[in-house]
RNA sequence: GGGGAGGUGGCGGAGCGGUCAAUCGCAGCAGACUGUAAAUCUGCCGCCCUAGUGGCUACGGAGGUUCGAACCCUCCCCUCCCCA
């Protein structure tokens, strides 16, 4: 039998850690975080990590892994998840991914191609081609040199222009080349993937009450204390949600009212963009309704079981800590 | 009561005689995504359709001037500010 891993998506807000929790909880599973923002340390309000009190005793991976100041990219996201898959494995245990990264999911699931990761200084030099000559001038010159990416990226899209230039520059070889060499570093496992869904309106609500808990929680307070610590402000996770809104709050950007209102309306977005990739994303298996419910829960269950998922847990039950 | 400013698409806000269904921003909708992805970017966005150098209704209301009006004139309605 092929190695099994469960994986968890879903939109934010849609209940996807107490589901992969109560799931960990059942079949014996690990968690292996599979968002992007929850990786840094220090930055836990905003992400939503579960406390460390509330995980059930159950291992959670991926975590708090990398410095503020740490650039973590997907690349780095599949090599570690895929290792941490593999101890799991040794462990005879269930690795559930849960996370709403849709990137990072694909990363793992279906690979990136091998090439060379950032070069800051080719960067920097690109980006400043871009600042002083437009962006424009980027996705012209990629047109010289690899117009099969030039036309996949938006001639605007400086991000994606500077990346496809740098892999040319550094490899010799156009972009689209690499492409041919991806593969998952997971491609012998089966992934069986859930994804929960639920009505637009009810995102809306569940998001509203988290952004006035992550306020009560002291977001804020989170926020100045990493300043204070010395985290740049420049820092990658601090120009995530939550956190970028926040930052242009105590820069008097607007006030707290507004900044609430602004992040709750950023939540939606970014809610509804992961769904736009997640609905692409093939074999996922869709659940309606919140994963923190019951029935809901009961439902997965109900699936996973007559796909024999849990079978992993119960083959190898001799090192499972105290069933 | 007197004086002043203004009423434009879901909102903010341009336009001030034709090329205006109306710049732009926001919100909304749809989408792209191979090492920054909670990021970055694209398209649509009055109504109708066979989706187009298509039809229709529109710029507070009613009239008027003009070949032609969101833009000019008259009256009315309504906001806001200042003085009483």
């Amino acid at each position: 039998m092929r190695p099994r891993v469960l994986a968890v998506l879903g939109p934010t807000a849609s209940g996807k850690s107490a589901l992969g929790l109560a799931l960990a909880g059942r079949y014996g599973g690990e968690i292996i975080n599979c968002d992007s923002t929850a990786v840094y340390r220090g930055f836990d309000i905003g992400t939503d990590k579960v406390p460390v009190e509330a995980r059930l005793g159950i291992p959670h991976h991926l975590i708090d892994v990398a410095d503020p100041t740490d650039v973590y990219t997907a690349a780095q996201f599949a090599r570690d998840a895929a290792a941490a898959i593999r101890a799991i494995h040794g462990r005879g245990r269930l690795p559930i991914l849960v996370g709403g990264t849709g990137f990072y999911y694909r990363a793992l699931t279906r690979g990136l191609f091998p090439g060379p990761g950032a070069d800051d200084v080719l960067r920097a030099r690109l980006d400043s081609i871009a600042e002083r000559r437009g962006v424009e001038r980027l996705h012209a010159l990629l047109q010289r040199v690899d117009s099969r990416s030039a036309a996949r990226i938006m001639p605007r899209d400086r991000k994606r222009l500077v990346r496809a230039l740098e892999v040319y520059f550094t490899t010799g070889r156009p972009l689209t080349d690499h492409f041919a060499q991806t593969t998952s570093p997971i491609a012998d496992c089966d992934v069986i993937a859930i994804a929960l869904r639920l009505p637009a309106a009810e995102t809306a609500a569940r998001v509203a009450r988290r952004v006035d808990d992550q306020f009560a929680r002291g977001i804020v307070d989170e926020v100045r204390g990493l300043l204070e610590r010395g985290v740049p402000a420049i820092a990658r996770p601090f120009g995530g949600l939550v956190y970028r809104q926040v930052m242009e709050m105590l820069r008097g950007v607007r006030d707290e009212a507004a900044t609430r209102a602004l992040i709750v309306q950023e939540n939606r977005r970014y809610a509804r963009r992961q769904l736009i990739w997640f609905r692409k994303e093939p074999n996922l298996i869709w659940f309606d309704g919140a994963g923190e419910r019951k029935d809901v829960q009961a439902r997965v269950e109900g699936m996973i079981e007559a796909r024999n998922v849990g079978e992993i847990a119960r083959e190898t039950p001799a090192d499972g800590p105290g069933i």
